[in-house]
DNA sequence: CTTTTTATATACCATTCGGTATACTAAATG
DNA sequence: CATTTAGTATACCGAATGGTATATAAAAAG
């Protein structure tokens, strides 16, 4: 494998293992099995290493999302697809999607959060445009765009993370009663 | 103030604002108009006061959770009482719940999660125990109590979520909500 | 009154931190 | 062949890290 992509990978896994802040520069050479000037050499600095693992990682689930945020005109289908398009993607890289998550949950002033904020902003305004899109078809959804997106995924968040906490599988019967919850909650 | 009192306040002030790792002991030291051995003569370690950061903050909102989770036969009434009481002590402790929800999300093997792990365990616990109580009057309940202490509480947190990103306030609206969407969730 | 305990500060420790100046090598380019 | 460019390593930098040995001052305890 390149250097590049051993130093992403490396840092990477320690970063999810420890945080940011804990993993030095160095450890991550040593683990690399390169040096110190080589990191710099691709990255800049330790907070260039983390905008590329962001950018990379997060570049394939975008692909994904957008695809799956096609609306034609069924509500239930589409947040199923995008429900089944997360758990998908989180189950098979769960190292990345706990890290990300972890980024997003950091101290707002932290070097993490700074970094992971324009991919959260990036999902929310996916999920805002989906449900404005909804709300042309269904007048009741209409103003609420923002809480729906927000909430909505909370709510996958907070199934991804019962995989890891209580072994839950997110197969077919769990997209569906995400969806059904969901729904159930906006339109009653 | 004391001193203690004053360094555990800057502590999770600093804490809350750039996370554990990034915070030195000189800073809060400085910050708290201490010098660093009273620091250590109250904490012991950097991790002693991390945890005595906790350990006072969780003990009052332990003490009002279990008097919410008194439960007498009324499963919404209960879950009601216990949504209230989260939405209350967040909102009125934002700095804390924020902070004690990064450490909840932080890696693994970090110091802030080491921390934490004793109190999300024991949010879990006392909501087990209680959703283990009302399976006994709910057969369909029976044998789902980690699921529904895990999805309520990330129902909560989602919903507290909220309250930062889109200004969602906590009202009483909103904790009916919660409890009639997870409780949908739950006997559908 | 002496002694112990509590609470605080000065000044220091070794180690690690993120980052870099410089040199070297191999491959591509002219 | 000469020169540039990409990639890598040695050896170093000042600053900050968590933590402490020691001294001191006040108060409590004997």
């Amino acid at each position: 494998m390149e250097n590049q992509e051993k130093i992403l990978e490396c840092g990477l896994t320690l970063f999810a293992e420890r945080g940011f802040d804990a993993v030095g520069v160095q450890e991550i050479a040593d683990t690399s099995g390169i040096t110190k000037p080589t990191l710099y050499y691709y990255f800049g600095s330790k907070e260039g290493l983390l905008d590329a693992i962001l950018s990379t990682n997060f570049s394939t689930m975008f692909a994904r999302l957008e695809k799956a945020a096609n609306y034609q005109g069924d509500v239930k289908n589409t947040l199923e697809e995008i429900t089944r398009t997360y758990f998908s993607y989180a189950s098979s890289n769960l190292t990345f999607y706990r890290f990300q998550l972890s980024c997003w949950f950091s101290p707002p002033q932290s070097a993490a959060f700074k970094a992971i904020i324009i991919y959260g902003r990036r999902q929310y305004t996916m999920l805002e445009n989906l449900f404005q899109r909804m709300a042309q078809d269904h007048g009741n959804m209409l103003g609420r765009h923002q809480r729906y997106a927000a909430s909505f995924l909370g709510m996958i968040n907070t199934y991804i993370g019962l995989k890891a906490s209580v072994n839950l599988e997110l197969d077919e019967t769990v997209v569906r009663n995400t969806v059904h919850q969901f729904m159930h909650g906006i339109f009653s």
